[in-house]
Parts: structure tokens; C-alpha cells; sequence
DNA sequence: TCCCATAGTTCGGAAGTTCGGAACTTCCGA
DNA sequence: TCGGAAGTTCCGAACTTCCGAACTATGGGA
């Protein structure tokens, strides 16, 4: 297993950010990471609203988030834990996350990801 | 030709718009229709930077945006007017189009697309 | 009216990306 | 040392993107 790659906050590309959340799954998980405090172990993950999600796609879905640097993510053990690097991203790209992030919870009745009412600050 | 569709503002999806300007060159031509006022034909943006685009990706990169609800395009007689739809956007992820195209702004000395730094509305 | 030029679209193949099952690695507890 | 749990890697199938070539629509002469 290869290190885990993490872009530094001035290598953010906002193309790599809006890809990785234009996937509705992905952005689901993001922002159930950001609704969880910051922390959350992949396999918790593993389904979105009623679908489940395989361990491989799964795996693949935190590398994009990683590697588009919106989360950190820490091996302990067996696990994974995953950070939001919202402020990171925030710094660099001010109101970004939020209004994307606002954006699929304001879609409404589409089965899309839900929003994280909380205040990441 | 088929007629040109176009998304009704109650079927923006944010995934489809994410998905749309993810894309730099997608972005850059949006980021242009922004700044020339709303109006623009195809092949006036046949290039992005000192990148050409060929005109079958060019009119690709257009049906994207229109079908993700970001531009409105209409034939008039043997060009294509593009107007984007900002308002419409706005309306419904208030701040979506705004931070995208600031981050991309802000990207910096990086050959990305520029800043449409006056205001739309 | 016919022909040509211009502006865009569609087609189709090559190249690249995503998805997901199976096998693998790593870590921990018994 | 074994077994199970959590993730990763591999790889084929399906999908998407890119771009040249052929096509369609419109308008302007002659």
C-alpha cells in the first residue's frame, strides 16, 4: 500500500475539488464527513441513502476527495479516519464548499445528499 | 438538427453544473460569456488561452453548459447566441456560480481560466 | 435558382475514466 | 500463528471524452 497522497493547500485546483463533489455519491460522503464531526472510518460509509456502495468504488471515491485535497485521511490501525479539510479549502477558495454543499442540499426532493446544517468553523 | 434543449430552473441539477465547470475549458468559456455581457457565438471562443479547441469539442463544451442550465442558446440565422443563465442559476443555489468562478479566478498563475470580474446582475 | 461560404452538429474510432468483483495486504485480537 | 476486519489493488466491462471527417442549415452573391 502505497502512501496516502494529499495535495498542499496552495497545489488546490478547483477542477479536481468540483469534480470530485459533481459526483453525487462523492459529495454525499463529503458531506457526511463534515456532518460527522470531522472524523469517520470509510467502511461507515458504505452506503448512500438506500445504496450500497462496494468497498472497491468506496476506495476509489476517497482517493478522488483525497487527492482533490478535501479531506485528510489518517491510517490507525485498521481503520481509516477521514478529516474534511474544510479550512484549508476555505482559506483558498472562499464560500466554495459551502454553497456547493448548499447547492445539493437545496435540490430538494431528488434523492440527493442531505445537508450538513452544521457550522464547520 | 434536433432542437436545442434546455433544463427548466426547476431541474438544475447541482451534480450536472459541478460536472460542467469542472471542466477549465468549460469554465473558461463560461467565465466568457459571463464577461462579453451575455452574448457570444461559438466560434469567437475557439480558443482557450493560446489553446485551440476543435470546433466538434467546441460544440460538445457548449451542449454541456446548456444542458447543465448554465447557458441559454439560441440559432440566429447561421450563429448561435449564448446567454448565460446566471439569474436563473442564482435563483436557485444562490452563490454557486459566484464562488466557482472566483475560485477559478483565484487559482492564480496557474493558466486558468480568468476572472469575469464585473457583476452580473 | 444555384452554388458557395460560414457556423455548428453528428458520427465514429481511439484514448481515457469509472465501476465493481476478486484477490491481496495490513493490522489486531485470541 | 491463525482468523477476521478494513482498505487497496488489479483488471475487465461499460461509459465518457476528444477530435477529425462528413454532414446540415442559413445567408449571400451571381
Amino acid at each position: 500500500m502505497r502512501p496516502l497522497f494529499h495535495p498542499a493547500p496552495e497545489d488546490l485546483q478547483a477542477s479536481a475539488i468540483l469534480h470530485a463533489l459533481a459526483d453525487p455519491n462523492r459529495a454525499a460522503i463529503f458531506a457526511n464527513i463534515m456532518r460527522a464531526g470531522c472524523v469517520e472510518a470509510c467502511a461507515s460509509l458504505a452506503t448512500v441513502g438506500d445504496r450500497v456502495i462496494p468497498k472497491s468504488s468506496l476506495s476509489n471515491h476517497f482517493k478522488v476527495l483525497r487527492e482533490a485535497g478535501l479531506i485528510r485521511s489518517e491510517r490507525h490501525g485498521v481503520e481509516m479516519r477521514n478529516h474534511a479539510r474544510w479550512d484549508e479549502v476555505e482559506a483558498r477558495f472562499p464560500g466554495l464548499l459551502r454553497s456547493i454543499l448548499n447547492a445539493y442540499a437545496g435540490e430538494g426532493p431528488r434523492g440527493e445528499p442531505p445537508l450538513p446544517a452544521s457550522d464547520p468553523d
